[in-house]
DNA sequence: GACAAATGATACTAAAGTGGTATCATTTGT
DNA sequence: ACAAATGATACCACTTTAGTATCATTTGTC
């Protein structure tokens, strides 16, 4: 069970790269170059965060990414939702179904208070709080 | 994502239905009256429970399961280790890589935090704590 | 205008995880 | 001896994950 997925951290990766560079369209090719991650992989998670308005893409020759805007209001939440889906951590499999006995979803409370603690944890964390150096 | 698969939310159910039974031995045909778990599934379930010591099995005619211990001490986070394997979310994908630039693993520093909370606060919900009524 | 360098879109694939089912062996009370 | 129970194991369909592959489109440069 991980919180962060592949393509999550990838894009995480990806953003960081592009926002340290003073260069403000960086081409997959240069990405690829340094963080190592396959090419194809790379191309297919860019265009989705461009999709998603994190990225602006400039085709054709010369072209590539820049960030879509300041580091500080791109969250890990946020990213999470774009690659991995909803961010619950506690769907319930008996939706209609009342559980049985007593446990009527007591389990379910209990959960939903530590899904809520989780979220609004990776909500504070931004790629800019992900940069600056020296932070813990 | 889910913190709880199905294995674990069945075998919390069949836990805390064994433990509000004053007959200390069930039989896996009585559970699935009860809990309406597909029999050989909640068989395969009992018998992981029996194996990690959570259960006792008695076999043969007027056989089946109790509670090997009290139900304070059968905590969520043990069966989510023994049907989902380690509780960990977090485990870097890049263990021995450096991550590229100054982005070296801050991330990772952040979600171990995160984790932290979360698997004590697993520990604290035992079998017991979600059958007491009333408990919100 | 031709060409090459870039992204856009989409379809495919292999491996692992999830949620089961099916079968036969063994134990044990009557 | 028999039936009722668990033990052990193998199988299966479906979904998710982590990619690969291919072709279309755009655009700067010559």
């Amino acid at each position: 069970m991980n919180l962060i997925n592949r393509d999550t951290d990838y894009a995480i990766r990806a953003l960081c790269f592009i926002a340290q560079h003073k260069k403000e369209r960086l081409a997959v090719s240069d990405l690829v170059k340094a963080l190592k991650i396959p090419q194809p992989f790379l191309r297919k998670i860019l265009q989705k965060l461009n999709k998603n308005g994190l990225l602006i893409s400039y085709k054709g020759q010369g072209g590539g990414f820049s960030l879509a805007r300041i580091p500080r209001k791109i969250l890990i939440s946020h990213l999470i939702k774009i690659f991995q889906g909803s961010l619950r951590l506690n769907e319930c499999f008996f939706k209609k179904q009342r559980c049985p006995e007593t446990n009527d979803c007591s389990l379910k409370k209990r959960v939903d208070i530590i899904e809520k603690h989780v979220i609004s944890e990776l909500e504070s964390i931004s790629i800019a709080s992900l940069m600056r150096k020296g932070r813990d």
